[in-house]
DNA sequence: TATGAATGAGCATTCATTCAT
DNA sequence: AATGAATGAATGCTCATTCAT
């Protein structure tokens, strides 16, 4: 089994219902999607790429925004899976003694399954401008859902003296901008480069703890 | 004279060569890139927004991807002008005693630039990734130039003390994530939210600073 | 039992040889030839319609032209029956001592049959421009013999001095013509119009008998 | 010019604005519809026939149905012509002394007028059934317009004692009917039939005013 | 007998581009 | 310089029909 297929069976819960034809012909509709964006892909090239007639595409999917929806929607489901099972919180109080614990797992975990997923991902950004149905979508969850949990995370921390005081949201902001900025310029921008990925991602979650870490500013550095 | 009109005005410097049909396409054809991507816009579509025949595109612009790149090439060179200034060190030196200033000024400078310019960056974000003479260009002169410019001015500040001793590209990363973060978040994720940018951009500077500051981490955290 | 089924019963003779399945093919394919036309129908709708798989369509006719001649032609037989009958003549000298008796039983027996089987003469006089096996069909059956027999009741009643001198094509014609236009107006055209039926073809057969009586031209109205 | 383009350019009074392509496409169409119907004739084949781009059908008539729209409307408004002339009655009064003569006149015109444009007139009545927007028009011209303007007529001769008491509908049906039943029967049904039309029309018209004639039923038929 | 997935030709329509005016 | 008619390849999608189950 390629890691296209593996990627795919994990993906789609569902996965035993999609025909094998129907695998195949997400599995190229992710291949050029990714590559050459929504817009620009054609559905006979979809097929050809499939090996399959093209109306068999339009047999499982009415139009090509319904392929592309049903790939994206449960990627996007996935993406922030961790950020919604319940009680997060037990689950820190538990397992992460200290943010840094807790951060580290997390950026681990999920640059983990986006690289494992980089095509989907791609996908994902490029597409989410001009897509306002998966905007609308990606707004509700992320916006309502995750974000909801990550602000009580930091509260959570804040309130253990973790975190430096300062609103929620602009840590949250700073600390998804750190690392997604990581993950970007490992995965999509300079995949090519040369990186030692334990020293990375210790070095960028070490800048941001720093930057996060509270009561240093005024003191330290008398700004 | 119109916000889209001094934006052209500003961002070619040949403006006055620029026919004012020439100027109505252009506009129009920011306006839709912008809105659907490049792929989704038709040259009819731009034609007919910009009040000309479909034809004077084509004398104007070879091909339709011409007329992109006609659009986003100055974008490009002017975004990363304050980078490529000759003697830029010195300038550091006379202006910036240390690199909060330097920092606060650049991020307030590059932000108004943007916000200015949003369309344009939007398309340049967008298109990257399909448009390979558009990643070719921005490579050389991101990548090349803008990066020396960044690795040479972190290196100035941290003989001066002031940035922690890290290599300089990891610096450069979570710095241009965090600015980034800032502006995308400000302009195109969440617009419509209340801000208050004044102080979020000083609280995005201090956690910035704070984790940029050398000397803490070790005997801070005891990592 | 709905209308529909009944009509099916009736004309088809070997209804009870249809399936349940083929019964409800041939009521959703005359609900969508009606409406929309042969050519304008899909087999997938006419599947939808009738709850059947598509290829339950093709098992029992062979071509989706099959399934429109499957339904055409036996009513074209019906429609025409009381004309075919053998010894017409007897029929009429024993039960009509004149035209305007007969035409009143022939009127009404046919527009009752037309009523009953609208949607059928809606497909029967719609398609028959395009289709030629149905156009072959009908002149061999109208034309010939059909029209036969009408020839034979006309002169026999012109022999009987209750008929206009006059070529029976031409009497046939006018005399069909104002029948069907008053059938076509009634339950096609304006169906929606209060419509004193039994008056309305009383008058209808007035005209029609003052027109075709014999005698009265020339001497009457001096045109 | 073939008598086709004469067709044309006699229904299309804007025709001196149809591009020749333009005139080619609708000629094509015009042949493609009268033979195989609306819905089965493609847009590959009308431009084929026309010996055009099929791009080129589309730049004059943005769907396929607008084209027959713009090539049924003006038969429709040009078949109701001689009705909707302001001051019919005046007309009449002074050009035809009696029913028989106007009735002659006007069938010679129209049977004139629908022999020359006999494939117009084919897909006028083959896609009305078919087309709301062309039973909108058609009810709104004909059963509006020239029904109203008809009923006059009728009063007028039914005032001057020439036609038979009855209920205008009733004989604007029936008069319809036998002169439509003509032309069809003529042109449509057995154009290869032998047709000495005058003597034909003339019987034609005998018959009907036979009908029409007032003061008969009653006291000839004991009815 | 019935299914419905699969097909590939065909559909109406749009596209970027050309070119005569 | 500007037009807009013309093009024909390409697009997303539908169609009638087949066939393995």
């Amino acid at each position: 089994m390629s890691q296209q297929e593996k990627m795919i069976e994990e993906l789609f819960h569902n996965a035993e219902e999609l025909t094998e034809k129907q695998k195949k012909i997400v599995a190229a509709a992710i291949d050029s999607f990714a590559e050459k964006g929504f817009a620009a892909t054609s559905t006979s090239e979809i097929a050809k790429k499939a090996g399959v007639a093209e109306g068999t595409i339009f047999r499982h999917y009415k139009t090509k925004k319904d392929l592309l929806l049903a790939i994206v929607a449960p990627t996007m489901a996935k993406m922030i899976a961790p950020f919604v099972i319940k009680d997060l919180n037990k689950v820190l109080n538990k397992e992460f003694e200290n943010v840094e614990e807790f951060l580290k797992a997390m950026i681990e975990n999920r640059a983990q399954f986006l690289k494992n997923n980089m095509p989907l991902f791609r996908i994902l950004i490029q597409e989410i401008p001009f897509q306002s149905e998966m905007r609308e979508q990606f707004k509700e969850h992320i916006a309502q859902k995750v974000f909801e949990r990550l602000r009580e995370m930091v509260e959570h921390y804040q309130a253990k003296g973790q975190i430096i005081e300062m609103p929620p949201v602009t840590v949250i902001r700073v600390a998804a901008s750190v690392i997604l900025g990581y993950i970007l310029a490992r995965y999509l921008l300079v995949p090519e480069g040369e990186w030692d990925d334990d020293r990375e991602i210790e070095r960028t979650i070490q800048l941001l703890m720093n930057g996060l870490s509270p009561g240093k500013y005024k003191e330290d550095l008398n700004l």
